[in-house]
DNA sequence: CAAATATATGTAGTAGACTACATATATTGA
DNA sequence: TCAATATATGTAGTCTACTACATATATTTG
């Protein structure tokens, strides 16, 4: 075991982003492997507008939790790729409003067993004595009654 | 509740990655609290460093679990805020030997105060049901034994 | 109803990791 | 022993998010 192991929850952040990285590089192998080709940081702006079809800049933006910055980057590389298309709003004219194309519409319908087996597969890799998905929603929780700042703060009065 | 959150684990590693960088910013604000410039990037390194005093730049980049370009220009900042030094390997003259300086050491002295406290405030923070780093561990030591990609492929046979 | 404020979108530059490639030195094996 | 291979370090450019700032339109308020 490495020093950095050792250290625990000293480096919890770098654990994190690591794990992220690579379940990420998979998801586009596996993506690949069924012969689609799609970057798994589209996902959340395409599930998105598969279940919200119009939506503008920052709804999409406070749906996938992304800021409107980084959304509007996602939505010109979808764009590009003619999977989404965009218009202006006729009552509030400073919204543009989103939407699926029909490519978009079907590399959904072909993305969806992919999906399913993602579903399958991450349930299967996280489903140990401690899961995954339960424990980030949990300190997700946590972080909203008091922020880890806060919590800091608290235990440095203490000490 | 959004779209995303309900999709669950097919956006797990946008979730890991959101917990992250919120860690991570309040990381750097507790240290700067404690009037400590420190950026918690560089922990890693400085942690390491403490515990095996000299090492070359790929030993650094294996302990801390990051490729050696990363770790190349974390050590480069680290050298600019003269926190430490390097010098040639007079056995092996391709490595260059990193240890900490008189600098560096204080600082370490000065924060290990901080991380007790990030310690006990990150222990309460994930003390839920499912806890998080043991998690991560668990998830960790699953891809060792079967790759994420894998997982999917045999799921893949099997639908 | 006009000024102040709020909201929506957009651009530019930054951050922290990565991959791909290049070079220098060390080791190995025919 | 020297050619092939392996290892150590370094550079350049990429990726996916961010913050800070700018502008245009809507809404609110004195």
């Amino acid at each position: 075991m490495n020093v950095i192991d050792e250290s625990g929850i000293l480096a919890i952040a770098t654990r994190l982003q690591r794990l992220s990285d690579q379940i990420r590089k998979d998801g586009f192998q596996i993506y690949k492997a069924h012969g689609i080709d799609f970057e798994p940081k589209w996902f959340p702006v395409m599930y998105t507008l598969f279940h919200k079809p119009v939506l503008s800049v920052v709804e999409i933006a406070n749906e996938i939790g992304y800021t409107h910055p980084s959304t509007i980057s996602l939505l010109k590389e979808l764009e590009k790729e003619k999977l989404i298309r965009s218009k202006k709003d006729k009552i509030d004219e400073r919204k543009r409003l989103l939407q699926l194309t029909d490519k978009g519409q079907t590399l959904v319908g072909k993305m969806q067993p992919v999906w399913d087996v993602l579903k399958i597969a991450t349930a299967e890799m996280i489903d140990t004595e401690n899961n995954l998905m339960r424990a980030i929603e949990e300190v997700e929780g946590q972080l909203k009654e008091k922020s880890f700042f806060d919590r800091a703060a608290a235990q440095m009065k203490r000490v």
